[in-house]
DNA sequence: ACGCTATTGTGACGCCCATCACATGTTGTC
DNA sequence: GACAACATGTGATGGGCGTCACAATAGCGT
């Protein structure tokens, strides 16, 4: 089965290998089927937009392959990215339950394979399954938490310098690259991507990175980053 | 009933007032009577801590009256304050549905009237009523929305005054006062409370407000803040 | 009324970083 | 391989605001 974009559209939600490790895929086997039976396998290629902040919710997305970035816009042209999606995480859940606009824009940045799910199947799907509409709690508990996470760190911590510690270390944790002595991670966003991440500028996330290789703490090879000294990375990162 | 603090503990749930405005109270007779049977009403002085950040989550705080400080701290002594809950606000929700420990640290700013569930009591509750499972997805939704909108308007806008600015409009549209010409409002935080809301330092809180009052924007009696100057408030919020 | 402490007001100084302005890679496209 | 279009690297400059230091109030308990 090929989409327009020439991607093949993986297996059902049933032999998922996603389901096991993920939140809201592990369900009973009757509500598996239901699910199944009410959602439309999509792909999207590279740039694709999902949803935009202040639309009516339409329903919910299931990303099953690739990553979605989350971002808010303000009017003047000003972005900060919320967070990156991976696999397994539900986007447009909040809104589609409280009825309320999407709060955030989702983008594809490859890629991607989503379960789309339209809102009034899912309400009903929910009403009628206990055990699913307990999942989604579970899920927006995790999305609340990771929110207040980010938060934090971006409130606490005010150097760019920390804050851009703080943004590596996460995603070396998450790449399962983890506790290595000297974890490597591929960058799949540009500098100014990631200076919205954490709040600052483009020009000030360059002549970071140049100082951080000049201190031996970092290294790149082409887009994979090696981090070289992860102790001081940590200093940098607490230095509250 | 007199609780230790000399506090009334007001009616129970079935007749409480909130209920018709609030999610999560009006649940079908049958629910809220078991919801009845599980809950501990307590009471609390001004500072009281209902639970810190990083405990495991022993179950959820129903805020009945008054208001509570939602903060997250650095080891380092750095606060941020999240949010400020009213009454009808669930307290704990998203720990206690996860497992996780709690992510914020909540503090009483004047006496409050809570109802507390133990989490097992709770999740049962849960369990065995669809209903109140999905006014909890409602709850954590709206949660989610208000991070979501307190990320973007911290993250977005970078001066200080923009985050001052759009802080006393954000109050000034919930006191009720909303759509005044001239809307009032109690500063019931300190300017050092206020500074740690917007990510600034105190000093720059009071520098704030004194330039406001300069240029006729605000003016305070005690610490009753009357908005002289809405359009301008605006402005200088919206400069994005 | 009297101290004590918490809060607010204000000046001076300096650093971080946003912004502007280019130079230099790097990618993709035809 | 040539040319866009974009991403990155780097200097110069200036302003916002964090920080320190201390003065002036305002509450508050006894």
């Amino acid at each position: 089965m090929l989409s327009p974009y020439g991607m093949e559209i993986v297996e059902s939600c049933i032999t998922c290998k996603l389901r096991v490790d993920r939140i809201f895929c592990d369900l009973p086997p009757a509500a598996l089927q239901t699910f199944e039976s009410i959602k439309y396998a999509t792909a999207y290629p590279q740039g694709a937009v999902l949803f935009v902040e202040g639309q009516m919710p339409r329903g919910i997305f299931v990303l099953c392959k690739g990553t979605v970035k989350l971002s808010i816009n303000s009017p003047s042209g000003r972005t900060v990215i919320v967070k990156l999606a991976e696999p397994g995480e539900v986007l447009g859940l909040s809104a589609t339950i409280s009825g309320k606009p999407y709060e955030v824009t989702a983008e594809t940045i490859d890629p991607c394979q989503v379960n789309f799910v339209k809102r009034d199947d899912f309400l009903r799907f929910l009403k009628d399954d206990v055990e699913a509409c307990f999942k989604v709690a579970e899920q927006l508990s995790e999305k609340y938490h990771n929110a207040c996470r980010e938060a934090g760190s971006l409130g606490l911590s005010h150097s760019a310098a920390e804050k851009l510690a703080k943004l590596l270390l996460d995603w070396s944790s998450k790449n399962g690259e983890a506790a290595k002595a000297e974890p490597r991670l591929k960058l799949r966003l540009t500098h100014e991507e990631i200076a919205q991440m954490i709040g600052t500028s483009r020009e000030t996330v360059t002549r970071l990175f140049a100082e951080l290789k000049k201190r031996q703490i970092l290294q790149s090879k082409g887009s994979t980053l090696v981090i070289r000294n992860t102790a001081a990375l940590r200093d940098i990162a607490n230095h509250n």
